[in-house]
RNA sequence: GGAGACGUAGCUCAGUCGGUUAGAGCGCUCGCUUCACAUGCGAGAGGUCUAGGGUUCGAGUCCCUACGCCUCCACCA
């Protein structure tokens, strides 16, 4: 039996244990079923659970356990991100800690520094996502710099190498000062900032006194300008095109040329052309041919092409202006609102910087990546993501993928120091295959995470090899992903995925917000707002924080989290864990049958019903990844219909003394809390095993139990309607009692008239149960009662109850009067419709008839109401 | 500058194909130690659906405009 309080701890990490141990989470190969299959967004090797990833895997477990239950062949793909800068930046930090740097060690030792850090320390993620209930099947847990993984990498270098999707280019690329290395595009966050905006002249060369007037935020890299740049239009200035002017201090004569780049209307119309330094000046020194002059070392200090090597920007800059100055050559100085670019791990300004590096021709790809999302092959959900997709494929740049970093895939590119011939291999080389030496040199650098990453979904299942897992279980089913990873790597994989598999590599990609602050701001180490995971399924159980996260969430935008939000979650647990015990308790010792051999009861026929109802909605809305209403849907149902009403329909019953009625209403309860713990699962694995565990008629882990499907013969119109009605009086009951200050616990007695009153009749136990009835008395008219009576009318029916036995007349009054205006509000609404000729000729003929129902019914209602405070005053 | 979302109760959000008296949770008010649960039970209060215009028999829902708020992309004169 359950315990009597509902304590996780108690069980949480037992089941999964028990689950682990049997095999539970790994697919059975059967061919014959349908096969669904997840891979998980790999974590870091460095992460530890956040919010994010608690939201995330909490998803794909739910759409996981589902498909497992809809008796699918279910494979949730785990694994880990080998994370290149995040992980080297860790393991550096450590050796800083000893006084020592990469350097020290070598690049080998290095490398096995990190390796021995992976396996103490790396991937404790893994664990609590096993605490958080997530059914992967951890024994093919894949790490992107596994052999098989790095080979995968391998094989798709040298493959887009043949196809000229991948090169070599000297090119200006975004570098990182303190990693020394390129990063791509999107690694680059663009900061706005109150910046400077520095005006000065350049003298004419030849024409005393003659001065070219340029403004630019970075005054230290004129020491690489190689032109002046003027618009052809400028009519004020376009006289200067075609004479040189000097770069001060270094006394360079460059020239000045017309392009369209410089625009009349910003700056001083003539713009300084620095093309190793900047990426539209870059362009404009490719249309003239302009030299490129690099001015920076790869850790962002001044080069020796300038007159203040060894000084960092900031330094140059000052230094720059103060000599300028001292030349008479400053115009002004103005403060001005700017962008500028950081890394997003360094956190350092990122500077353009001219180097050789390696790029994949993302544009190519993008091609046939948007024409499958366009043609409906793969969906987004929600659909409006597709948008932001296209918008980014379509201006998608080459993706730099070479890093001069460390931990990582080193690029499969081997040079021949004897005869310079570059090879692209995926074994080692160690002989040239063109001249035969022995001088080989593997290229230093590392790809970016994300090369490896965007394989994912085929180099887990075996790729290269053609693996049975492969091919069962490719294409993946669907990619849960937040939007703020969507092109760093959903992207990618869908390209790499046609390219290399030529399928798509997931069906649908479902997207989900940020998990945000009860404030909406986002939660962040440095502002210290998060919410811990970790603590919180300490605290109150995977369960709790599972239903939390999924509770009322709606794919593609944003959460907010709160103390109260985990509160709310906590007692729906409880709830269920306590309806669980009184069905449990009530059913001890009972034959249990099953329900299509039970005499149902209209109680009964209503919440077989209403089930069948909840297991289609929450169906429905599961295959369309709404978790979130799914969720409520359930929620709804188990506690107002099981919990508020049907249990509590069910007392009498069970206090009662007709055994044949308590055997088959037991077996309803069972029945439903059956069907209930199986929709729950997927959301609530542990509560849901532990209580299907004391079920008398289990069979086996809740896991692989048939997921509830919906019931045409569980349809039970006529009852639903009678207890419909029958809620209507009792709460009418309750309410008279509560506005007329009576005590809910005061017996009273009902009369009633009704044309049905042979049905309510039937539901008699329940109304003095649940209302505190005394007795209930059927009458034909109210012209039948002498005394004094509070009434209350409801559809189909009329109740009164004896004044005598309540309080307050005047509350009485108060309430028929704001019901009678009500009902006058109403029937102003509906006489207002039927009088409208275009709605009785243009809408449906039902909608016209439910309108003249509902108009008769007001009106009925309002005579009665007149009645009755006519009757209270008389 | 380009693109995309959003604006509904005090707060957080649902609201399907345009059609029921616009819903839920939290909070609030009142009353209840009712034999599963006070992490609970019962009864309530609270809304000009941002504003204006349009389409329609009918608009919270569709279209346009404005205002407000947010996000992404681009941008170092």
């Amino acid at each position: 039996m359950l315990e009597k309080t509902y304590d996780p701890k108690n069980f949480e990490e037992k089941i999964y244990a028990a689950w682990e141990a049997k095999g539970a989470f790994k697919p059975n190969m059967n061919k014959n079923k349908a096969a669904y299959s997840i891979v998980i967004p790999p974590p870091n090797v460095t992460g530890v659970l956040h919010m994010g990833h608690a939201l995330n895997d909490t998803l794909q477990d739910i759409l996981i356990r589902y498909n497992r239950m809809q008796g699918k062949n279910v494979l949730w793909q785990p694994g880990m991100d080998h994370a290149g800068i995040a992980t080297q930046m860790v393991v550096e930090r450590n050796l800083a800690a000893q006084g020592i740097t990469r350097h020290d060690l070598g690049r080998e030792k290095f490398i096995e520094t990190v390796w021995q850090w992976k396996e103490k320390s790396g991937g404790s993620i893994c664990n609590q996502l096993r605490r958080l209930g997530a059914s992967c099947d951890w024994s093919r847990a894949r790490f992107t710099m596994d052999e098989g993984l790095s080979r995968a990498v391998r094989k798709v270098f040298v493959s887009l190498y043949k196809d000229g999707l991948i090169y070599k280019a000297k090119k200006l690329v975004n570098w990182d000062s303190k990693f020394m290395t390129a990063v791509s595009d999107l690694e680059v966050i663009q900061k706005e900032t109150v910046g400077k905006m520095y005006y000065y002249k350049y003298p004419i060369k030849g024409e005393e006194g003659e001065f070219v007037h340029i403004a630019t935020t970075r005054p230290e890299t004129m020491f690489g300008d190689t032109a002046v740049a003027i618009s052809k239009d400028n009519e004020k200035l376009k006289h200067l095109i075609g004479k040189e002017c000097i770069i001060p201090i270094i006394n360079k004569a460059i020239p000045i040329i017309a392009d369209e780049h410089a625009d009349p209307t910003k700056g001083t119309g003539a713009v300084k052309i620095t093309p190793a330094h900047d990426f539209n000046d870059f362009e404009v020194g490719k249309r003239h041919n302009l030299p490129l002059v690099n001015i920076l070392n790869p850790d962002a200090t001044l080069n020796e092409n300038t007159p203040f090597e060894g000084m960092d920007t900031q330094t140059a800059r000052k230094k720059t202006i103060e000599t300028l100055d001292s030349l008479g050559l400053m115009d002004k100085i103005e403060d001005h609102p700017m962008v500028i670019p950081y890394g997003d791990r360094s956190n350092v300004v990122i500077e353009p910087l001219m180097t050789d590096q390696w790029f994949v021709d993302a544009p190519k790809l993008a091609v046939e990546a948007m024409r499958v999302v366009e043609s409906g092959d793969m969906e987004f959900v929600p659909k409006s993501y597709e948008k932001i997709y296209f918008e980014w494929m379509r201006n998608i740049q080459p993706w730099c993928i070479s890093r001069q970093l460390w931990w990582g895939h080193r690029i499969p590119a081997y040079y021949c120091d004897d005869c310079g011939e570059m090879t692209i291999s995926k074994i080692g080389v160690t002989v040239c295959p063109k001249c035969g030496g022995t001088h080989i040199r593997q290229d230093e650098d590392v790809l970016d995470t994300w090369f490896s990453s965007a394989l994912w979904p085929f180099s887990t299942l075996g790729f290269p090899e053609e693996t049975e897992d492969l091919k069962y279980f490719y294409p993946t089913d669907v990619l849960v992903t937040g939007y703020d990873i969507i092109f760093f790597w959903v992207a990618r994989m869908i390209f790499s995925g046609l390219e290399h598999m030529k399928r798509i590599p997931f069906k649908d990609v479902l997207i989900h917000g940020l998990v945000r602050d009860s404030q909406g701001r986002k939660m962040s180490k440095s502002l210290g707002n998060g919410i811990d995971p970790t603590e919180v399924i300490a605290k109150y159980g995977a369960d709790t924080l599972r239903f939390s996260l999924a509770f009322g969430i709606a794919p593609g935008s944003d959460m907010r989290f709160s103390d109260e939000k985990i509160e709310g979650a906590r007692n729906f647990m409880n709830k269920v864990w306590n309806a669980s015990r009184f069905v449990l308790l009530n059913a001890e010792g009972k034959t249990i049958k099953n329900v299509k051999d039970c005499k149902l009861s209209v109680a009964d026929k209503w919440i077989v019903t209403k089930l069948n109802k909840t297991v289609r909605d929450v169906t429905l809305n599961m295959e369309k990844y709404e978790m979130g209403i799914a969720l409520s849907n359930l929620y709804d149902f188990v506690w107002n219909d099981f919990c508020d009403w049907y249990i509590e329909f069910t007392k009498p019953v069970l206090y009662g003394d007709d055994e044949n009625k308590i055997t088959d209403t037991v077996s309803v309860l069972i029945f439903v809390l059956d069907t209930i713990i199986k929709l729950l699962h997927p959301f609530a694995p542990f509560i849901t095993e532990q209580i299907n565990k004391n079920m008398p008629n289990r069979s086996g882990s809740i896991m692989v139990a048939e997921y509830p499907r919906y019931d045409i013969k569980h349809n039970y119109s006529v009852a639903v309607a009678e207890v419909e009605t029958l809620k209507e009086i009792i709460k009418s009951v309750r309410n008279v009692k509560a506005k007329t200050g009576a005590a809910p616990s005061k017996k009273v007695n009902l009369f009633i008239t009704a044309e049905k009153a042979q049905r309510i009749k039937a539901c008699a136990l329940y109304i003095k149960k649940l209302a505190g009835v005394s007795e209930i008395f059927f009458i034909s008219d109210k012209s039948e009662l002498k005394e004094k009576v509070v009434s209350q009318v409801i559809s189909g029916a009329e109740l009164y109850i004896p004044l005598g036995e309540l309080v307050d007349l005047k509350k009485e009054e108060e309430r028929l009067n704001k019901e009678l205006e009500n009902v006058e509000n109403e029937i102003a609404r509906a006489s207002g419709k039927l009088a409208n000729k275009g709605f009785l000729e243009k809408a449906p003929k039902n909608l016209v008839d439910a309108e003249r129902e509902k108009y008769d019914k007001f009106i009925d209602m309002r005579n009665k109401l007149v009645k009755q405070i006519k009757d209270l005053k008389g």
